[in-house]
DNA sequence: CAGAATCCGGCATGATACTG
DNA sequence: CAGTATCATGCCGGATTCTG
């Protein structure tokens, strides 16, 4: 499939906001974050990774970052010893929770059918026809 | 951040459905298309790709045979020279439909000021104080 | 405690060639 | 036309180490 881009150099479908959203949400963590967040409140680092449970040091900082630089957290440091910084959700942040909620609700109703579906699926790849 | 698997070994938080959801959707074009097939109803294999613009053979493949896996859309071969091959929602994948849409309707209202938001947190990191 | 910096492997994605 | 098969690659994310 030959993909032709137009003279911005960009292409087609790629300015759709489905993309952008996707682009911004899509990885691993920060929906996760998001959505601990608009249930605990305000957290601390350390706080947010034991909720998680597994998430790199390292990802969990990336992902904390873009989310602040997105707006969607707030980032409060607090100068003492030991260092302390709080997380929270900004009003940008708490209008996406509803979205990501419903599409988690979806998830729930349907898993559980698409797991099936996919066993099936394979099951008849594996037998072709007799 | 020391990260304990339990017995089963899986982590504390990878059940969740939101991760189930994001482990099946949270790819570069299975939402894309899903959207698609809901706007233009039945598709074959070539209109898919011209309407989303950029996307290789490969990974179109890819993505319609996960979508059909999961149940999401429906696949006819009509057996044909040249061949023929057409894809469609099924009830499961229409049912996923209104999700995205809430989230791209979100994504159009919000992505401007999270642009903005993240060229003002960037030109800060350049500029520290004053 | 909350991170920054670095190294590194694996997998998602892409490019290319071939086929019925 | 609608794929499959193979090879190449970027970069996401994990592990580790170091710091204030």
């Amino acid at each position: 499939m030959v993909m032709t881009k137009n003279t911005s150099g960009k292409y087609s479908a790629v300015d759709c906001p489905i993309r952008q959203v996707l682009d911004r949400f899509g990885d691993k963590w920060s929906m996760l974050v998001v959505e601990l967040l608009s249930h605990k409140g305000r957290l601390r680092f350390s706080e947010i990774g034991h909720n998680i449970g597994d998430i790199s040091q390292k990802m969990l900082t990336v992902t904390l970052r873009s989310l602040e630089a997105d707006g969607l957290i707030a980032r409060e440091i607090f100068p003492e010893i030991p260092p302390r910084v709080e997380y929270e959700l900004t009003t940008l942040g708490m209008s996406l929770v509803p979205h990501i909620e419903s599409m988690t609700l979806w998830g729930k109703e349907h898993l559980a059918t698409i797991l099936n579906n996919r066993k099936v699926y394979e099951s008849k790849l594996k037998k072709p026809s007799y």
